[in-house]
DNA sequence: ATATTGGCTATTGGATCCAATTTGTATCGT
DNA sequence: ACGATACAAATTGGATCCAATAGCCAATAT
């Protein structure tokens, strides 16, 4: 008998680490964990019911993106960055993100395209931060990901960890929202025209902007 | 009485989780751990005289960095880079190690230019391949870190940590040593000359020539 | 009053021990 | 001989336990 898998099916179940790893990730990406605040293994373990050794492998693993600093027998803190390290951050973005789409526009099938669509509708109907910051990146990723270009989109979600939390103040106040939503809208439509250069200008002022309306100037 | 204090003393003591972390990634970096070659931990714990604790932590983070893959219960091995992965990581550095470079040249200081001609000068005069890729490596992030930009150089590590392992074959054979070599006192140069786009465009070629003789074409 | 010093406590770093799972292998029935 | 199944070995995942250390606070000397 020949069986079928669901791509869910496939997905390994997840070691205690990987889950209080992604927790603490969203945690602090989505600035539930403000910065500066203290990651206690022991406070955190409870809240998982696990023992602190996932919770220090998963400590570990954010220090290695640049989530959080650890000092030696003080223990964890959510990563301050500076406004220097935050146009950095939106330079590289900038940078590394344009070059992606302009790379991934070729290989966009009707698949990613209707992908990206959802996301990109999903994203103009959320109301919570949180959706919002979660369906944008959704957006974006799937379009980066047309290529099947595993490198850059690692590069850009490290980036996107750093700086998505200030997408959340960012968002709250104004007409930020339907401004991306239109950007959004322009750039898929440059997508499905195939057209890789106007698509990566888009990008690149997409982000831009985002710099702009975040650190002013 | 005042005290005065060497820089080295500031520097903290390092964890057994880094010292295993650091050396391990050295291990993949230089090759000496071949593609697909399995980690263990008890062997690992051994050679360092350490529990398995922090061997963990130390392959945590490599997974975390893409130098290794771990299959649950089977175990930690060096990843296998396909030859389109290969491709991206060249395309990726050279678009962001040229604009480092474009953005460094500003900011060089007497002192940086010293240090990056000390690597220069060290890394003609070596000749074990494991010379070769850390004087090389030294040479040019002391160039992109003269403006500081801890975001773009950490980018960069991680890319030079899967790319590098290509390049101790690549200099073994033919005069890609001396070519190499040629074309960082000509980079010198320009960034001597302060000029900044003239050194972005040498960068660019300096990368996408190792990608040619790596993957020809 | 202030600087110094000697414990005390909270917290992390690391070691040892146990459980879960994968995989190879031998056995058994047909 | 061949496939299925049960068992054994190797290895990782996780929990519990002990050691080391940074920071705090009181006690003390000047």
């Amino acid at each position: 008998m020949a069986l079928k898998f669901e791509s869910s099916d496939l997905s390994k179940t997840k070691s205690a680490t990987d889950i209080v790893f992604d927790a603490l990730r969203r945690a602090i990406v989505l600035g539930d964990l403000e910065q500066g605040a203290a990651l206690r293994q022991e406070e955190i373990a409870g809240a998982f019911n696990v023992s602190r050794i996932p919770v220090r492998e998963a400590i570990s693993r954010l220090e290695q993106i640049g989530l959080v600093e650890t000092r030696r027998h003080r223990g964890a803190f959510v990563t301050d960055l500076s406004v220097s390290e935050i146009e950095e951050i939106f330079r590289l973005r900038a940078l590394v993100e344009s070059d992606a789409i302009r790379h991934a526009v070729p290989h966009m099938t009707s698949a990613v395209l209707a992908a990206a669509e959802a996301a990109h509708q999903a994203f103009a109907r959320a109301t919570a931060p949180a959706d919002w910051i979660g369906e944008n990146r959704r957006f974006h990723c799937t379009l980066y990901s047309a290529g099947g270009q595993r490198l850059y989109v690692g590069v850009i979600d490290t980036l996107l960890n750093l700086s998505d939390r200030h997408l959340r103040a960012q968002l709250s106040l104004g007409e930020a929202h339907s401004k991306a939503v239109a950007e959004h809208a322009e750039l898929l439509l440059a997508c499905r025209a195939g057209d890789a250069e106007l698509a990566a200008t888009l990008t690149l002022r997409h982000v831009e902007g985002a710099k702009r309306s975040l650190l002013g100037g």
